[in-house]
DNA sequence: CTGTTAGCGCGTTCAT
DNA sequence: ATGAACGCGCTAACAG
């Protein structure tokens, strides 16, 4: 409820004062310690903040940051979750009201907000898998000179930064992970090839052969995808002692399928997923995982999109992820 | 980009009559149909839009709904993303803000936020467990005259509106079900007495006898107790073909020993759950379960706390649940 | 029927 | 070293 009138006023000096004083800018002028020390002092005793609103208003700019959210993650993941708790963290020590809108579907995302939202923030944060239907959006946005940060798997396009998780530390970190844990022959489940590459560079890394029977290729990240792929192998008399799957789901997919054929988790085959998701806690044997830190993901990507509003450079980067190891491995 | 002076100066009127019109209030005063009609339409081709800023520094408000979240819900339930989708569809339509906050711990949610945010939002809506502890953050927004709309499994205060699931009616509707899909023996574990007065509602609408020792009362939500009690029933020799569970984790902890005790799912027992979480299709046998709809009473909260901005009358309100059936039952 | 004035809270410029 | 004036975009009261 203090504002900088209340302030000037129980003082007796002019609100201009106050307001240079209180934001460290005097101009071309100084002021006198002792009305600078009064001043500062009931601040502080009114608990000043500057109304956000005023502020806004008057620097041309709106307070918020749009939020846009795709899909992202299996349900269940949690990912959505942590990513806009490490946003908000970031936003409120700024001061930045958020504009917040899910999008389920790619049609939805184009259609909606964009026209309406563009005139409204001072920035904008789109979270979700990349997808060319997202250009023009974007596009968009930056023709009004509205800076834009993308928190998706692979940038949406090179002009704009994007904020993920290394794609290929993630598979690397997996298998290292297996390999550490005494696994000679590791089989692996997804759709992602940068996941596949970092499996195959720890692979080389250790020394080992990479067997393309030993990799299956994917659509989605389902957990019936994880146990069609151990069935498939298991049927082709592989042999394994190792499975790191690309989510999660398909860990617990193939947990549950090497467990019907009596093979034991994890003494005779270990399993490590992705998305360090709840389900982990969940499954039948907790699952070893390797999280994304969304959070930190989040947290980075609103600190770049605010040093974009306040005219910084913005570029993109990569937050590496964590090895959680649990009963699985 | 287009303000009233825009359109003021491009129809040579003035600001104040161009506002008036598009806002309908014309006080006293009327308005030649000729100039309103040109003044609508001029609105229309620039695509005018009142920034929120203005406008609610103007009223005298802040246009921001503070939203804070406590956990709610099991990990991997999804409740909160769902809860959020619809608090931010409600306040988008209105035009409101988010000041997002989440809080892990309830001694966080005591301390951080409240005195800063209490002077910067129109309205709180608080999400989260219900516990005593909120009761003096809340009492703090109340003394600013900042309406409080809470979203808890119980009213956090009696004055307070609250707007959830009917408890009541989780536990009724997952026994009824059971008792549809020919169940005669049903037993029940979780911790909510309000839930356990819906199972032997249900019960007793059905002429069927209520067993205490069919009921499982736990501490928490988690997955172990589902196992364990499954297990102490079997122990005790116990009958019964069909379990009612008050969380999906509870629910396929106890599908998990029953499968491995040999009872086949859904043929010998059936199982539901509460929540409706992702996990319900990750299961061995996927779960049916009692949706607890976050997303309509995120949006219904949403409204409430916006009518209370307003200045209308708020009143607490429940949402009735949904029953989904999947493999299990 | 329409325009002028004033002020929401703030920061900047220029004058004193 | 300090203050007056101005305007960001908008609306309400009053004047013509």
């Amino acid at each position: 409820v203090a504002s900088l009138k209340d302030i000037a006023g129980s003082l007796g000096v002019s609100v201009a004062l106050v307001s240079k004083v209180l934001n460290r800018r005097m101009g071309t002028s100084g002021c006198s310690e002792k009305t600078r020390k009064a001043i500062l002092a009931k601040a502080k005793q009114l608990r000043f903040r500057p109304n956000p609103l005023a502020v806004a208003l008057r620097a041309g700019r709106k307070g918020t940051v749009g939020v846009f959210v795709h899909p992202i993650g299996n349900p269940g993941s949690g990912l959505v979750e942590s990513l806009l708790d490490g946003i908000a963290e970031a936003c409120n020590r700024n001061r930045e009201r958020i504009w917040l809108s899910f999008f389920k579907t790619g049609d939805e995302f184009g259609e909606r907000a964009p026209s309406e939202a563009q005139h409204e923030v001072d920035g904008l944060l789109l979270a979700g898998v990349s997808h060319p239907e997202l250009a023009p959006l974007l596009r968009g946005f930056r023709k009004q000179g509205v800076p834009v940060v993308s928190v998706c798997t692979r940038p949406v396009l090179p002009s704009i930064p994007n904020v993920f998780t290394d794609e290929e530390a993630l598979g690397y970190l997996a298998t290292r992970h297996l390999l550490e844990r005494g696994c000679r022959r590791i089989a692996h489940v997804g759709r992602l090839p940068s996941r596949i590459r970092g499996y195959r560079r720890a692979l080389r890394a250790h020394g080992l052969p990479f067997s393309p029977a030993l990799v299956r290729e994917t659509k989605e990240f389902a957990l019936g995808e994880g146990g069609a792929a151990v069935r498939a192998w298991l049927a082709a008399g592989m042999r394994f002692d190792g499975v790191v799957a690309q989510s999660d789901n398909q860990a617990l997919g193939a947990m549950y399928e090497l467990l019907r054929h009596g093979r034991k988790v994890p003494q005779e085959v270990k399993v490590v997923g992705i998305d360090n998701s709840p389900i982990c806690d969940l499954s039948p044997v907790a699952l070893s995982s390797v999280s994304q830190e969304m959070q930190e993901v989040g947290r980075r990507a609103a600190e770049m999109l605010l040093d974009g509003i306040a005219g910084k450079r913005m570029s993109s980067c990569v937050v590496p992820p964590q090895v959680i190891r649990r009963a699985s491995s």
